[in-house]
DNA sequence: TGGAATTGGTTAGCATACTAACTAATTTTG
DNA sequence: CAAAATTAGTTAGTATGCTAACCAATTCCA
């Protein structure tokens, strides 16, 4: 109603158009075993040209570090990544691509870039400059916390907002150990 | 490397923006006991004013059917929606809006709205136009199927490419009974 | 220097979406 | 009309992502 056609539409177009994409990218994808979310874990590996600490990969990938646990489990499955603990930070793992992966790597990076020229082939590049510029200031403004305008005392610094802002742990609750899972 | 700056980032712009975008509408919807994908189900029943079947749902949402079935099980479950048997096609399901539904809705589209009315404000209408007509055109390359054009023939009217194009039985499978799960 | 806070990684449990394969009902057709 | 094809819905299994809660190691600082 008050909306209007023009706004109504855009969710919807956003994400429509960001599953396309990535289905079609899965099924290119697909015949060489790798999917969007592993094609874009090696290649940040790869761009990196040096093994990183999962909470690199994740910030990279901009997706939270469980998530990464588990996609770092299947790599490593499937023998596209090998990881190590750390000397130097016991804390740390260090994840490496194996030989596998780099033989393949430039194969599935000209996938996913013949995909993205077939996609935008023909759009004019101060469209999809255009495009570029408003979907990089949506995504900012809702990668901001709504809270820390509202409210004037300090609470302040409780969110780093890197992507989506979120501190390890929930900031509300006090967890004194009542739901100890693991036991000791 | 020969892709350029401009393509190299819009995969990952497209994809961090609709992720950005359902997060914080989740996140808003959250207190309600909704979520992206449920409120859109609860909308696409609302404006349709009638009963739908659980494929015209998928249809809306642009999902396979096997995903319907879930989410709506979650919604029966929750009690935002009722589905019943149909007299005239006894295939058929009828989803039809619940009580609790019908009473929320205004509040859970008006916050969608005002989500959607945050994020683009400030944004020239011309510069949204432009990206939703480079969207568009994207999301329609993305889903048209590949082959389709290298072969000649008639193949044409095997998808209807409603959405992202795909019949329910593979089209390259002979399925030849070989792998039969429930006996019989 | 020693306890508190932070950081890296994990597990559990859930939500969302997919494909493959299946059953039941209806429509199409030879 | 009966067999064949199609359509609606389902189940099973998997992938991807999230939050909450946790442990272990490291760093900060009083």
């Amino acid at each position: 109603m008050s909306g209007g056609e023009t706004t109504e539409t855009f969710g919807l177009l956003l994400h429509g158009t960001a599953r396309a994409w990535r289905q079609k990218l899965d099924q290119r994808l697909k015949p060489m075993g790798l999917s969007q979310a592993k094609w874009r874990t090696l290649m940040h590996l790869s761009l990196a040209g040096d093994a990183l600490t999962q909470a690199e990969i994740a910030a990279r990938l901009g997706v939270e570090e469980p998530s990464v646990v588990t996609l770092l489990h299947r790599l490593e499955r499937e023998d596209w990544i090998t990881r190590s603990n750390s000397q130097r930070d016991r804390r740390c793992k260090m994840v490496l691509l194996g030989r596998r992966a780099e033989r393949v790597i430039p194969q599935i990076n000209s996938t996913a870039e013949t995909l993205r020229h077939e996609l935008m082939a023909g759009i004019p590049i101060s469209d999809l400059q255009t495009c570029m510029k408003v979907l990089a200031s949506i995504r900012d403004r809702a990668d901001k916390d709504d809270r820390l305008r509202s409210n004037g005392e300090g609470a302040s610094a409780r969110r780093l907002a890197r992507h989506n802002g979120q501190t390890k742990r929930g900031d509300s609750n006090p967890r004194k150990g009542a739901i100890r899972r693991g036991s000791k």
